[in-house]
RNA sequence: GGUCCCAUCGUCUAAUGGUUAGGACACCACCCUUUCACGGUGGUAAUAUGGGUUCGAAUCCCGUUGGGAUCACCA
């Protein structure tokens, strides 16, 4: 049987990273197998529908590269692919299920139902609607009155089923509680909704957070009572911010667009988090999402929270910035040059200097801020204890720097370097000497991305003389 | 509180009864070097705890501790 899963986020806002992990692995389970990958829009709870949240969903999948064989947008033969459209379906099959003995009619208030769960002992809903006849029960739904339908558990002792995680899972029946399949506006909630769907999109691995273990029987029971098989179960443990709390868009944690935007390449972030809780097996650690399609299983998922680590994403970050052709760097880097430079100056060159420094496309503006202006320094800046220089050396070395610079014929960094090399030889002084106080000229920066000859070939012949000259001046 | 789940360096993890407990990030040192970064070499650092089982336990079993989840007309 071919492999289905499905991605079914509810449109509640943007796209969080653990939510991105748990699509990945659905997407992986089922590439990996040659099977399909859908998207379903869970939106039957109206109250926490968000305007154009489905659009980030859209967004964010294509942008990695996870594209879906069936949903909302692109059909499929399964549809509709988004909840609210199937609303018929959901009552259709909540009726079945009364007749069918797995659910029953409840005429509670909600506040009913919640006035007796002040026992802190037995938290579980005893509905006194479980024990209607049903053809009472009927009556009344005929004569209009507000009902919700339930689930009606009947069995007794343990509940067992395998999940391909955490192994076999057993709970008593009596701990699950008969929770509303069908609200009074008709729509059903997700304990009902995912049971039906899943079935009738014929997906064959479920995937979704670990918070579902314990409601899973649950689920098996519904299965059972319509005579359907049900799927295998991957439940995935959750991504945490710190060893207490989960990734939430709530607590301001950053999501798949706040990475984006603070500078993280998509495939960074998708290589980082499928191994927040998954390994190959291997020490290897860099992977797109081919490498991930060939060796992703299952059998290698953890079972423990892991704790989301942006230094190492950072790294990892960085790794795929340096591995960029040049010129892909280039582009990625133009609009934050274009946000911070006004000055016109060599950004081919610029780039190439800067691609092996920065770890995230973020780092650009505070790396260049010297090139717009020289930043304000002391001409104690240019004491420094390696490089035996200081205000008196460098007032030297500069205006023979000057004098040297003048006269280079090719402004590149080679010629730059030889002509600079050659002068600290003539002179009798060490290369540093003559350039470390030509980097503080140029820069006001005790650091700088690139040596001296490579921030003069940034800036060209007339700036950096300009430079020079302001410096000497200063001295 | 009941029930379920989890537990290896600070972090991500490997080792499915026999390893000097391995790798990666971070950190430190050294090398390279026009500073910084890249790259290279090396180092610090872990089996939560108490009992079993076994010739032998990170690994299997039980208890303890710690953490998480769940008990909505949310998903």
């Amino acid at each position: 049987m071919k492999v289905r899963t499905r991605f079914a986020p509810s449109p509640t806002g943007y796209m969080h990273i653990g939510n991105l992990r748990t699509a990945l692995y659905e997407y992986l389970i089922a590439k990996s197998a040659g099977g399909d990958f859908l998207l379903r829009i869970e939106d039957t709870d109206q109250k926490r529908y968000v305007e154009g949240a489905t659009d980030i969903i859209y967004a964010t999948l294509k942008r990695v590269g996870m594209d879906w064989d069936e949903g909302p947008d692109i059909g499929g033969n399964y549809g509709p692919y988004i909840q609210s459209e199937r609303k018929s379906i959901y009552g259709e099959y909540a009726h079945k299920l009364v007749e069918l003995g797995g659910a029953h009619y409840c005429f509670c208030s909600k506040e009913e139902a919640d006035g007796q769960k002040d026992d802190v002992q037995n938290m579980k809903f005893n509905d006194p609607c479980k024990h209607i006849p049903l053809e009472e029960a009927k009556k009344r739904v005929a004569a209009g009155e507000p009902y919700v339908i339930r689930q009606t558990i009947y069995k007794t002792g343990k509940s067992k089923y395998h999940d391909e995680v955490y192994g076999d899972i057993e709970i008593d029946y009596d701990e699950l509680d008969e929770g509303v399949l069908l609200k009074s506006d008709g729509l059903p909630t997700y304990n009902f909704a995912n049971v039906v769907d899943d079935h009738l999109m014929q997906i064959t691995h479920v995937v979704r957070g670990n918070e579902y273990i314990s409601s899973t029987p649950k689920y098996n029971l519904i299965y059972e009572d319509f005579g359907w098989e049900h799927p295998h179960y991957v439940h995935v443990p959750p991504v945490m911010k710190d060893a207490q709390h989960k990734l939430s868009k709530r607590n301001g944690d950053a999501s798949f667009q706040d990475l984006v935007a603070k500078g993280y390449l998509p495939e960074a972030v998708i290589n980082y988090i499928a191994l927040l809780g998954w390994n190959p097996g291997t020490d290897q650690e860099i992977f797109s999402l081919d490498d991930l399609k060939k060796c992703f299983s299952v059998e290698r998922l953890n079972k423990s929270p892991a704790i989301f680590d942006i230094t190492k994403l950072t790294w990892m970050n960085g790794c795929y910035i340096r591995a960029l052709p040049a010129a892909g760097f280039h582009k990625l880097a133009l609009p934050y040059y274009e946000k911070t430079l006004t000055r016109k100056v060599n950004l081919e060159y610029l780039s190439q200097v800067l691609q092996p420094r920065v770890e995230t496309l973020g780092d650009i503006p505070g790396q260049i801020d010297f090139i717009e202006n020289v930043l304000d320094y002391t001409p104690e800046l240019y004491n420094n204890k390696k490089m035996k220089t200081d205000a008196a050396v460098a007032g030297n070395t500069l205006a023979e720097a000057r004098k040297v610079l003048e006269n280079v014929s090719d402004w590149d960094n080679d010629s730059l370097f030889a002509a600079l090399k050659n002068a600290a030889e003539q002179l009798g002084v060490k290369n540093g000497q003559i350039l470390y106080p030509l980097r503080i000229a140029l820069s006001g920066k005790e650091t700088t991305p690139g040596g001296a000859t490579e921030i003069a070939s940034v800036l060209g012949r007339e700036e950096t003389l300009r430079r020079i000259d302001d410096a000497l001046a200063k001295l």
